[in-house]
DNA sequence: ACTTCGACCTGTTGGC
DNA sequence: TGCCAACAGGTCGAAG
């Protein structure tokens, strides 16, 4: 489920019922997600006050004054804030309790996801530290892309989809981004040209953006139950259409497999 | 240094 | 209707 702009979502969903409140108290139900949970999560998170909610990539960052909370969606994660006392339900693995009342629940059927916790600066982290730029920093631009690319020869929606390259690029936003970039998702990323490469740029910014603003709009309902609607479902142009019209040029929507994952364009608009 | 592939999980879907 | 294989929005680390 979760890209970039649902992290995000999350992220702005969380921030006010949990951004300067004191942590009282962490219950896990089930330690085994992509790593344990430490075991440490709870004595030394225990009386923090959160003093900052951020993300990098697709994790999320819960700031206290002596170590930072990790915490990746992986395919199936989600969060929502409920009262204190809610029952949990089936894959609800973690919660974090503050001193409003309120429950931080991660629920995550697939496990696939993490809740770490470091001491250390976080951007030092092993998870963190190999991480490419944000895609929608300054720092991602067309002459970094393009230096990167050199003497790369793989596909261009697995170099882009690559965190090492830059980050919070997922399945469908490669294949939304290249569709409206005209861009072939097979193609060899070194044989891109530079201004191909400033459009592309531009496209992953701007569909990024969009699904943001989606998101925040029709995701203030936070605290509710069923906290995902199908926002991005509108905005998506190839992602999932498999054999339905292009909307440009009328054309099947084209589906392949690139690296076991799902990619869909358009033959006669992506070259 | 770069690329590919298996692994980790459960829930849903589509074809027979 | 039921069964089962295929697939699902991620990404690490080992193997090639």
């Amino acid at each position: 489920m979760p890209e970039l702009p649902e992290v995000e979502t999350s992220r702005r969903g969380i921030e006010p019922y949990i951004l300067n409140q004191q942590v009282i108290d962490v219950v896990v139900r089930q330690k085994k997600l992509r790593w344990p949970i430490p075991a440490r999560l709870k004595s030394e998170l225990i009386k923090q006050k959160i003093l900052a909610v951020g993300r990098r990539g697709k994790y999320l960052l819960l700031e206290t004054g002596i170590g930072t909370v990790l915490i990746h969606l992986g395919m199936s994660g989600s969060l929502r804030i409920v009262d204190k006392g809610t029952a949990p339900e089936k894959h609800d693995h973690i919660d974090i309790a503050f001193n409003n009342n309120k429950v931080l629940r991660l629920r995550d059927p697939r496990r696939f996801g993490s809740v770490l916790w470091t001491r250390k600066d976080p951007a030092q982290h092993k998870l963190l530290s190999q991480l490419g730029p944000e895609p929608l920093s300054d720092e991602f631009n067309a002459d970094y892309l393009y230096q990167q690319s050199r003497s790369r020869k793989v596909a261009i929606k697995l170099f882009i989809m690559n965190s090492q390259v830059v980050v919070g690029v997922g399945n469908i936003y490669a294949n939304e981004a290249l569709f409206m970039a005209g861009i072939n998702p097979k193609r060899q990323a070194s044989r891109i040209s530079y201004q191909r490469y400033q459009i592309l740029v531009a496209c992953i910014k701007e569909v990024l953006q969009l699904a943001i603003q989606q998101g925040g709009t029709s995701l203030q309902d936070f605290t509710q139950q069923d906290g995902k609607p199908g926002y991005f479902q509108q905005i998506l142009k190839v992602y999932g259409k498999t054999n339905q019209p292009c909307l440009i040029c009328h054309q099947p929507i084209r589906q392949l497999r690139q690296q076991q994952r799902s990619t869909f364009y358009c033959s006669q608009c992506q070259s």
